[in-house]
DNA sequence: TAATAGGATATTTTT
DNA sequence: TATCCTATTA
């Protein structure tokens, strides 16, 4: 391959260093990926290399497939047996062919989220533990914690000490024995349990040692112990492990990510090697001169260089709304004033905000305005009741062990078979220790359980054996009977649910969802398809081919680009958010985030944020966010409505507190030109501005929190422009 | 046991 | 505001 085509001399070097440690620290949009891709490409073409022996690790699925596809046409043909996929689709690979050696069965179940938290909601039951004093999600989240640092229950009890901290270890240790009678596993386990299996049979892991000659791992900067251990593992042999990654941008922190991973990574390899990438090819200059800025501001960080080799582009530019609808419309206007006047297509446009929940205002004003929009969100598809429901059904068929899906649809829908029902069946199970579907078939047994609600019990145990016999067939027609036999549909068309007609039509999808699977991976078994649909996060589903504009939170864009990215809702209390400002670890990482933000834009970038917005319920007024302050002036320019240009200095005459106003004590210091005094600002008035150039005071509007100027320029018509804001002088 | 009403509670971020 | 949970009643 002729590489020095593609690549810059550092990227060179680092794509044909195969051999030992290999660090590339590099900031934002310095092609990163693209070197890893790169590196691959050249290790099967040119060294020939067999891509057996390689292991990519990314982030996403998405980023995964995305880097397999490359790699194929780099190098001209599939590589089939190249395994590129994230931490957790790796160790599930492994898992289905090992876990037996750990007391699972090989269709054991994910457990995503929500069946985690009724699992330990039942746990905390079964240890009479109270809710006002411990919250589910506290519990998962330290549980999670536990095994992102690869803490084994029995560690978490013998090291715990505080009260509280004691009752979370015990809690635990109960969560991990239910998952195991269970038979499943829940995300982190994935990981967890694949540690496990290497440190307990050491032959498995030699066998993954050798294979995987050549390991290596994207966004490093974001891995948490666990994965560290494992990638540390698996390198143990050869030693070619190549991480990639930039810790300016290091930002799931809250869900165990560990930034000395990547800073200590020559510490913990003999004889690394470090790559530094310095020149950014994504951004416009003034984009990423804003990022560098920003990120600058945090203080527990290395310095790094990254050069733009891009032209200046247009300014940075910000919006100030007067409610988030104002904002929401102003993106629509934007969107289509643009698309118009510089050729932008829908999928040209990124929307990125800080939490979930301000999507939707944005959805509502962009169906109204007939834009075509992809929502990445967190309620995903495979999470609505409904298709919760089916997937429960499948589940238990597929793993009989698996109790939380048992309990989830044993009356849904509604059968008779309620909560007395259901711990009568809980106590018989325990007493003879036998798992909850096998005391609902010993039901009739059960002295305290009527004879009408036994057969009630047959009936729907039957209904479970039966489909168990099906097991084999297509996916797709298996949901179909299940849908039958139970009775889903027939169902939901009786039910007096608002929603009963969109769940039918989120079915019918769903059905469509699994003929797509099996076209796409012929002869695949359920346990496959339930796999995959819980591996999937809400980033994989984004398409750049798509003929619409994306809306996703921030942390989800990391690692994509867009020629034009509006970033929304930048007030203090949403981002940064209210707990970043007693915590400065807190804040750096909200930083961090908002350098990823600002570095996903390639021409232009806005901000945008409301004088008044709903929170709860309430509306109240909120301030720019603290991060606007940190971009220089002279990069970002103010706009009105029409996205013409407002701003930029303040006058300090007109100024309501003082000589140091709010804005000054929180902002870049401003620069004071005039000191012109209110009743001098009067219609007729010669004034010069920056962009416009000379011009007359036609018309002017008092308003309470600005003075609007109706300005006649020589050359450029009649502009309207804030006193406070407009690079003007008076002349 | 099922359905409903009223009250508490939450918004970070996700594989 | 919207959702989720609990307690009450039919
Ligand atoms: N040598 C190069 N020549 C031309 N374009 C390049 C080069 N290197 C990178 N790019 C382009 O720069 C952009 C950013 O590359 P890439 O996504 O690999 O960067 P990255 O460092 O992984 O970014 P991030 O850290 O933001 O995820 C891509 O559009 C890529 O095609």
């Amino acid at each position: 391959m002729n590489l020095k085509d593609f690549l810059n001399e550092e990227q060179y070097e680092a794509v044909t260093t195969i051999d030992g440690p290999l660090l590339i620290l590099a900031g934002a949009g310095s092609g990163k990926t693209r070197t890893i891709t790169y590196r691959i490409a050249h290790m099967i073409k040119d060294l020939e290399i067999n891509s057996y022996q390689i292991l990519a690790i990314t982030f996403t699925n998405k980023a995964a497939k995305e880097m397999k596809e490359r790699v194929r046409s780099l190098i001209g043909q599939v590589a089939e047996n190249m395994w590129i996929s994230t931490f957790h689709s790796l160790c599930v690979r492994i898992l289905r062919r090992e876990i037996e050696k750990l007391g699972y069965t090989k269709s054991f179940t994910i457990y995503d989220f929500y069946d985690q938290k009724t699992l330990v909601k039942q746990c905390m039951e079964i240890l009479k533990i109270n809710t006002d004093n411990f919250e589910v999600s506290e519990v998962i989240r330290k549980i999670s914690n536990y095994k992102n640092k690869f803490i084994k229950p029995s560690e978490a009890i013998s090291q715990e000490a505080g009260y509280r901290e004691k009752i979370f270890a015990k809690i635990y240790e109960l969560y991990e024995n239910k998952l195991h009678e269970n038979n499943s596993l829940d995300f982190d386990n994935l990981i967890f349990k694949t540690i496990e299996l290497f440190e307990k049979f050491p032959d498995v892991l030699a066998f993954y040692q050798s294979k995987f000659k050549y390991i290596m791992v994207d966004e490093y900067q974001d891995t948490n112990y666990s994965q560290y251990y494992l990638v540390k593992l698996l390198a143990l042999k050869y030693k070619n492990i190549c991480v990639v990654g930039d810790d300016d941008q290091c930002i799931y922190q809250w869900r165990g990510a560990d930034i000395n991973n990547i800073l200590d990574f020559e510490k913990d390899y003999k004889d690394t090697k470090i790559i530094k990438l310095e020149k950014n090819y994504r951004s416009k200059a003034n984009i990423l001169n804003a990022a560098n800025k920003v990120i600058l501001n945090n203080l527990r960080r290395k310095d790094k260089v990254l050069r733009p080799i891009n032209s200046d582009g247009e300014k940075l530019k910000l919006f100030k709304a007067g409610s988030a609808e104002e904002e929401a419309l102003f993106v629509v206007n934007e969107i289509l004033r643009i698309m118009k006047s510089k050729g932008y297509e829908y999928k040209d446009f990124g929307i990125l905000y800080r939490t979930n929940s301000q999507s939707r205002i944005f959805e509502e004003i962009f169906v109204k305005h007939q834009i075509p929009y992809k929502l990445i969100g967190v309620v995903r598809f495979y999470e609505r009741k409904e298709i919760k429901d089916i997937i429960a059904y499948i589940k238990t068929v597929v793993n009989p062990n698996d109790e939380v899906s048992l309990r989830r649809i044993v009356n849904e829908p509604k059968r008779g078979i309620g909560d007395a029902t259901i711990d009568k069946l809980f106590e018989y199970a325990e007493q003879n220790g036998i798992t909850l579907f096998d005391s609902m078939v010993a039901c009739g047994e059960i002295s305290t359980i009527s004879t009408r609600t036994s057969n009630t019990i047959k009936e729907f145990v039957n209904i479970i054996f039966e489909l168990r016999e099906e097991k084999e067939l297509k996916t797709s027609e298996f949901i179909k009977l299940v849908l039958k036999k139970v009775g889903y549909i027939d169902f939901l068309k009786n039910s007096k649910d608002s929603e009963a007609q969109t769940r039918l039509e989120n079915i019918e999808e769903f059905i469509n969802a699994a003929v797509n699977f099996e076209d796409l991976n012929y002869g695949a078994s359920i346990d496959e398809f339930l796999e995959n649909i819980t591996l999937i996060s809400e980033v994989d589903k984004y398409d750049e081919a798509s003929s619409s504009v994306t809306l996703m939170t921030l942390h989800s864009s990391k690692g994509l680009e867009f020629p034009v990215v509006f970033m929304v809702g930048m007030e203090n209390g949403i981002f940064p958010s209210n707990k970043c400002f007693d915590e400065v670890d807190e804040m750096e990482e909200s930083r961090r985030l908002c350098y990823v933000g600002i570095t996903r834009a390639k021409d232009i970038l806005y901000f945008t944020y409301a004088n008044l917005r709903m929170v709860y319920g309430e509306t109240n007024f909120r301030t720019k966010s603290k991060f606007l302050t940190e971009i220089p002036r002279d990069l970002i320019v103010d706009i009105n409505f029409d996205g013409d240009e407002k701003i930029v200095q303040k006058n300090e005459s007109l100024t309501k507190f003082g000589k140091f106003s709010y804005d000054q004590k929180f902002n870049e210091p401003s620069k004071i030109k005039n000191n012109i005094s209110k009743d001098e600002i009067k219609i007729g008035r010669k004034i010069k501005h920056k962009t416009f150039g000379n011009g007359m005071i036609v018309k002017i509007e008092d308003n309470v929190d600005d003075v609007k100027l109706y300005v006649a320029f020589d050359n450029n018509g009649v502009k309207k422009l804030l006193l406070d804001k407009a690079p003007i002088e008076f002349i």
